[in-house]
RNA sequence: GGAGGGGUUCCCGAGUGGCUAAAGGGGGCAGACUGUAAAUCUGUUGGCUGACGCCUUCGAAGGUUCGAAUCCUUCCCCCUCCA
C-alpha cells in the first residue's frame, strides 16, 4: 500500500509542497487533519472545484480528517490573487445562501459526518474579530516588505490594490491558525495561486504556536491547448444539475482533448493507475473509448451513477444513433404555443440553442441548423405540429448542440 | 491636496465632427477537414426585421451642431508623478 502522499503525487495533484519528506512521513504515521477553503461567491461549485475535492477524498479515504472551510467571512473581502479587478463584494445573505448549496455538493465527494470530515464556516471567527486585538495578535507577525515580495501582490501593484484586499492574506493565515488551535489542523491545500496565502498561514502557526504546519498546492489546470478548465461556450460548467445538466456535464468531459485524457483520468477519477495508463495510451479513434470512461466516471461522482448512465445513453443516441435518448435536453411545448406551425427561428430561441433571434438567423444563414437530421435552408422555415408529436423532433445547432422538442 | 494621463462594443486596443455599429487582435459561434480531439483554412460576431430599413451603444448627465465616440459644461471612477 503506497502512502497517500505518493498517491497524490502519482496522480498529478502536487504542484508545490512545504516539506515533502516530513509530510509524506506524517501522512503515513498519523491521522492528519487538513483543510481546503472554498469561497462561496457563486451559487454553485463548478468544475474547477472538483480537483480539490478529489484530493480531499483521496486523503479522507486514507483515514485522514477533512475540513472543508467555507470562506463566508473572507468572501466579504475578496481575494485579490491573480485578479486584475477587485472582486465584487457580496451581501451576507447571498453568501449564506451559497454556502448552503456548497454543503450539499461537497457532501457528494466527502463524508461530512463530523468524524471523518467536517464543514466549517470562517465567518464564525472572522466576523467577531476585534480590529485592535487582531492587529496586536496577528498583525505583528507580518512584514509588509515581505508581503509585497509575494507574486500575488506584485501583479496587483500595477493595477492597484485596496487595503481591504491586502488584508486577505492575513485573514487566510488566521483561518489556518484557528483551525490548528481548535481542530489540530496541520495541512492546508489549495490551488497554486494560493501558495503565498498558505505559506503565510503555516508561518503564522510556527511563530505563534511553535508548531509545524504544512502546505500543498495543486497545479492550476489548463487544457493542453491552453484553455482554462471549466469554460464552455455557455460559460462555467457547474456542479448544480439545474445550472449545467448532467448531459452537458458529461459532454464537457467527453470533449476532452486527446492530450489531456490520461492526466484527467488520474486527477478526476478513482480508477486504478494501471487502468488510467492503459486508457491514456490509446491513440487516434480508440482514445474516444477512454474519453467515454472519463466522462462517465466524472459524471458519476458529481451526479450519481444513474444520471451518468442516462447522460451517456443520450450522448450515444445523438452521436452514434444508438442508445436511449431519454437524457437529451428536451423542451415540451404547449399546443397553443405551436398553433398552426412554429418557426424554426422561434424554436432556436425558445430552446436556448440561440440567445437571440439575430443569432438564430445567422446560424441558419451559415447552414448550422438541422431539424430531424435535415439542414434548415431558410430562416422562414416552419414546423407543423404533427412533427412534434410523440417523441418530437431533434433540433441540432452546429455539430454538438442538440435539443429535443415535442408537444405535450 | 497639486500636476498630468485615461475611461470605446465579451476582453485587449484603434479611432478626435459626417465615408463609424465603430480598424486590428484575442475569444466565441458557424462552415470545411476529422475521431463528439487538436491544428489549419473560410465566414461571422449589438438588437429587431423576409427584406428595405429602423432602434440602442463608445464612464454618467446636460449642451453646441444639419450631424458627435469625436467639440463644450458638470459629475463619477481609474492611473502616474509630487505632497
Amino acid at each position: 500500500m503506497p502512502s497517500v502522499y505518493d498517491v497524490l503525487l502519482e496522480r498529478g495533484f502536487v504542484r508545490q509542497v512545504t516539506h515533502e519528506e516530513a509530510l509524506r512521513e506524517l501522512l503515513e504515521k498519523e491521522q492528519v487533519t487538513f483543510y481546503i477553503g472554498f469561497d462561496p461567491t457563486a451559487d454553485s461549485l463548478h468544475v474547477g472545484h472538483v480537483l480539490p475535492l478529489m484530493a480531499m477524498a483521496h486523503l479522507q479515504r486514507a483515514g485522514h480528517r477533512a475540513i472543508a472551510l467555507l470562506g463566508a467571512g473572507t468572501a466579504m473581502i475578496g481575494d485579490p490573487t491573480g485578479r486584475t479587478e477587485m472582486r465584487r463584494m457580496l451581501t451576507r445573505e447571498a453568501i449564506a445562501a451559497n454556502a448552503e448549496r456548497f454543503k450539499e455538493q461537497i457532501g457528494r465527494y466527502l463524508a461530512l459526518d463530523g468524524e471523518r470530515g467536517l464543514l466549517l464556516d470562517n465567518s464564525e471567527w472572522l466576523l467577531p474579530l476585534n480590529y485592535i486585538g487582531f492587529l496586536r495578535e496577528i498583525g505583528v507577525h507580518f512584514s509588509v516588505n515581505r508581503m509585497l515580495e509575494a507574486e500575488c501582490f506584485r501583479t496587483r501593484m500595477e493595477r492597484g490594490l485596496s487595503f481591504i484586499e491586502f488584508n486577505y492574506m492575513l485573514l487566510q493565515a488566521y483561518d489556518f491558525l484557528v483551525l490548528h488551535r481548535r481542530y489540530g489542523c496541520r495541512l492546508q491545500m489549495g490551488g497554486d495561486d494560493q501558495w503565498s496565502n498558505i505559506l503565510a498561514g503555516a508561518d503564522l502557526i510556527r511563530r505563534v504556536e511553535g508548531a509545524e504546519a504544512f502546505g500543498l498546492t495543486f497545479p492550476l489546470l489548463t487544457t493542453s491547448s491552453g484553455r482554462k478548465m471549466g469554460k464552455t461556450e455557455a460559460g462555467a460548467v457547474w456542479l448544480d444539475p439545474a445550472k449545467t445538466s448532467p448531459y452537458e456535464f458529461y459532454q464537457y468531459w467527453r470533449n476532452t482533448e486527446d492530450a489531456d485524457v490520461m492526466r484527467f483520468l488520474a486527477l478526476y477519477t478513482f480508477l486504478p493507475m494501471e487502468e488510467v495508463r492503459r486508457l491514456g495510451s490509446l491513440r487516434d479513434r480508440a482514445i474516444n473509448e477512454a474519453k467515454k470512461v472519463l466522462a462517465f466516471e466524472v459524471t458519476k461522482l458529481a451526479h450519481g451513477e444513474e444520471a451518468a448512465a442516462r447522460a451517456q445513453a443520450a450522448a450515444e443516441a445523438l452521436f452514434e444513433g444508438a442508445g436511449d435518448g431519454e437524457g437529451v435536453p428536451t423542451s415540451v411545448l404547449r399546443p397553443e404555443e405551436v398553433g398552426e406551425a412554429i418557426s424554426i427561428l422561434d424554436l432556436l430561441v425558445r430552446t436556448g440553442l440561440a440567445p437571440t433571434r439575430s443569432e438564430a438567423r445567422r446560424l441558419i444563414d451559415q447552414g448550422g441548423v438541422a431539424v430531424g437530421g435535415e439542414k434548415v435552408e431558410s430562416i422562414t422555415a416552419v414546423l407543423p405540429p404533427e412533427k412534434l408529436q410523440g417523441e418530437g423532433v431533434i433540433l441540432r445547432k452546429g455539430k454538438k448542440g442538440f435539443h429535443r422538442v415535442r408537444i405535450g
